[in-house]
DNA sequence: GACTGTTGCCAACACCTGTTGGCAAACACT
DNA sequence: AGTGTTTGCCAACAGGTGTTGGCAACAGTC
């Protein structure tokens, strides 16, 4: 039993192989970002990201661990649901690669892809249910906010698909926003 | 020089081979679809992967070749593109595995990258441009209407969120196409 | 100053990868 | 029947992978 207080000494090569593992994973996806490249770039022995993560797959839990931090939304004029989500998404997509190698993993990694699914249909579920909307239909809603969600940032940062890439952030957003708040508040029809 | 009407015992064997990498790559991505494996599954040693298809790259390029089909969209009336386009897609992306081996390969496989942007750049927004719109928009719906079906079929065969996989096609035509509808012929704030 | 635990590196293991060359059988053609 | 080509398999190579165990240097404690 050691003390967790104390911070030993070794947190910052702790730290510093999970900067680096971040920076491999969104780069290059899980099965190309090799543990030796991550120590590399982290400048420590490959052993070493054994020794503290266990194995590759712990390594990714570790790197991956998410948390979409998404607002308080009873307290949104109900109008701009949709404007405020696209919103925080692209800024939180832009300021943290987490998501990018998130995303890049799901594609071919089962665990990867089970932590996603875990992420947008626990948080963003219960999101959605706050606003007091056919608890029925709330999964769907659900649904489909991610589809599109996470349909612009496969063509943004993963594809890279010219107009989604070079597009600003606030252009996206007002395209984008009323989708969402159909998705949200509407009806199929509508 | 080879005569190329007079059919080959081998052809089969060559169909067999990409039937079988079409299925590996969709099921397992990039890198984890092996030849080994890929031969296997067509009951063939992994050496004539290589001597007909010359390299694994050579083998995806193959493999993943494809066309959208895309209808022609001046004979839809206008006001239903929406519907025949993710009627279209979603049929398209049922029916033939390719499309998912190759949005599995493209998170982490350059050259896979590539190609879906060329396949969503050219023929995608050569069909928006069909229909008269402000030529200097058009990219930019193509590329919106990409990140909605590119991000449906993410959630949908990829990381098979559950709302998205369970859905009925109809009920995604239902909620979606009013989606694709605003982003070929709408303006963002409507 | 000796003792104990931590931090780090080196070397190696066992396995899997794409890829190659050679050789036997089946075929096509005269 | 005999010759040249095609189809297929086997064995192997060279390189890269995650992972492991042991050993030196260091830090902190009595």
């Amino acid at each position: 039993m050691t003390t967790p207080t104390h911070s030993r000494r070794s947190d910052a090569t702790r730290a510093s192989i999970l900067r680096a593992a971040r920076e491999r994973f969104a780069a290059d996806g899980y099965e190309r970002a090799t543990i030796r490249a991550i120590a590399a770039d982290a400048q420590i022995d490959p052993s070493m990201v054994m020794r503290y993560y266990g194995s590759k797959e712990g390594l990714f839990a570790a790197a991956a661990e998410f948390d979409l931090r998404l607002p308080d939304l009873t307290s949104v004029p109900p109008a701009r649901l949709g404007e405020v989500l696209v919103r925080h998404f692209l800024s939180r997509w832009e300021g943290d690669e987490t998501l990018v190698a998130l995303l890049r993993a799901a594609s071919t990694n089962p665990g990867a892809a089970e932590r996603m699914r875990g992420i947008f249909a626990d948080q963003l579920t219960a999101a959605v249910a706050t606003f007091g909307t056919d608890p029925a239909l709330t999964a769907r809603r659900a649904g489909l906010v991610a589809s599109q969600v996470l349909g612009l940032a496969f063509t943004r940062y993963i594809v890279r698909l010219p107009p989604m890439a070079d597009t600003t952030p606030e252009e996206l957003v007002a395209w984008i926003a009323p989708t969402l708040q159909r998705y949200l508040t509407g009806t199929p029809s509508s």
